[in-house]
DNA sequence: TAAACGTGGCT
DNA sequence: TAGCCAAGTTT
């Protein structure tokens, strides 16, 4: 522990500040599904969702998440293509197969009790020191440190630390802090307060100073710089890749369709055949797409003019789709496709990306 | 250590 | 609009 710090800490009063925080918990905390249960396998799937991703986006995933698989055996019995269909439009979908594979493990070598422990926890994959810490709490009210995002804004704000949360030394760093102030009778609830205080009062860009329950504690408050905190660097612009697409289907109604590659970008996933466009065509982007798709596939088509470009935003890069689409006539040396019907086709998981290059195929058909 | 890894909502 | 952000982990 660093001496500025250890110098605010002797001068905090930690139980007030456990019994203010916890205290307003309490009274103001929000009902969420995960909040309904106490089954550590609920709490698991609902943090493993909670990454890097809305309340209200997880909300209706999780529900459905957990009516499929309702216990750790039924998802570690289920196909990764279901467990994936369930993730769609989710994102992030390492997470899921992580989790699958993780809840397999404690299946067969936990007797299917997720671990409460940090040895073991921290072997599951998917499962990083936020994840352990939250399942520890909040699934078995024992007091380790479950640091996010919202705790490191929070707390940094109290105590008025100005390193970069980017870095994992500043987080190790609130993970000792937090391991000093936690309530060791309530841990559970003091590290979702501390969550729930970042979320709904210790906001990022508009905190509700006057509506927090522990700012008579809090450095930034009167030093009037919760605006400035927390120091964060700021990421890269996107990058920006040309691709075509086209979206395959013959006069029997089957669609054709390919599988992504089991790492990297989407893996796992399911698309429409599509090609990343070279930077200076010496051919226009069709006569790419037609190339690829005859050599890569071995099917003979003759693409539609343009329907129309799709532009999609991951976090680190922008897909600029041009979207064409083409009737297969022959498929008989087809390889690397499947067809499947329009019924089949809603058992596959796409990403949203492609989900957009099937909605713009069907305005067009429709209009036609 | 820094980049890869999704998506949708907010300012 | 364009950028930033949201209960992070893996490589």
């Amino acid at each position: 522990m660093n001496k500025d710090l250890q110098k605010k800490i002797d001068q905090f009063t930690i139980e007030g500040f456990q019994k203010q925080l916890i205290n307003w918990y309490r009274d103001e905390k929000r009902e969420l599904p995960w909040r309904e249960s106490l089954d550590p396998y609920h709490i698991w799937v609902s943090e493993i969702m909670l990454q890097q991703t809305r309340v209200d986006t997880v909300i209706p995933y999780f529900e459905n998440f957990i009516t499929k698989f309702p216990t750790i055996q039924a998802l570690a019995e289920a196909e990764e293509q279901e467990v994936l269909k369930a993730w769609e439009g989710l994102g992030y979908y390492s997470r899921a197969r992580n989790l699958h594979s993780a809840v397999q493990e404690v299946q067969e070598h936990y007797g299917g009790v997720v671990p409460n422990n940090v040895k073991e926890l921290e072997r599951l994959k998917g499962v990083g020191p936020y994840t352990k810490g939250a399942i520890l709490s909040i699934a078995y009210n024992i007091p380790e440190p479950a640091v996010d995002g919202n705790v490191m804004r929070v707390l940094s704000r109290i105590f008025s630390i100005w390193d970069d949360i980017a870095k994992v030394k500043t987080r190790k760093q609130f993970e000792e802090l937090v391991s000093v102030i936690i309530s060791k009778e309530y841990p559970s609830e003091f590290n979702q307060a501390l969550m729930e205080l970042g979320a709904m009062v210790c906001t990022p860009t508009s905190p509700a100073c006057l509506l927090c329950p522990v700012r008579e504690q809090c450095h930034a408050f009167y030093e009037n710089v919760q605006h400035e905190l927390p120091v964060k660097t700021k990421k890269k612009a996107t990058k920006q890749v040309q691709m075509a697409a086209a979206l395959l289907y013959d006069r029997q109604g089957y669609y054709y369709i390919h599988q992504r590659p089991s790492k990297g970008l989407l893996a796992n996933l399911w698309e429409f055949p599509n090609v990343q466009l070279k930077e200076e065509p010496s051919f226009t982007y069709k006569k790419q797409l037609e190339n690829f798709i005859c050599d890569e596939y071995s099917v003979e088509i003759t693409l539609t003019p343009l329907l129309g470009t799709i532009q999609h935003v991951f976090s680190h890069l922008t897909w600029n789709i041009s979207v064409y689409s083409a009737e297969v006539i022959g498929s008989s040396n087809m390889k690397g496709l499947i067809k499947v019907s329009e019924e089949q086709l809603k058992a596959y998981a796409f990403p949203v990306s492609h989900q957009k290059i099937k909605k713009m195929y069907a305005e067009n058909t429709r209009s036609e």
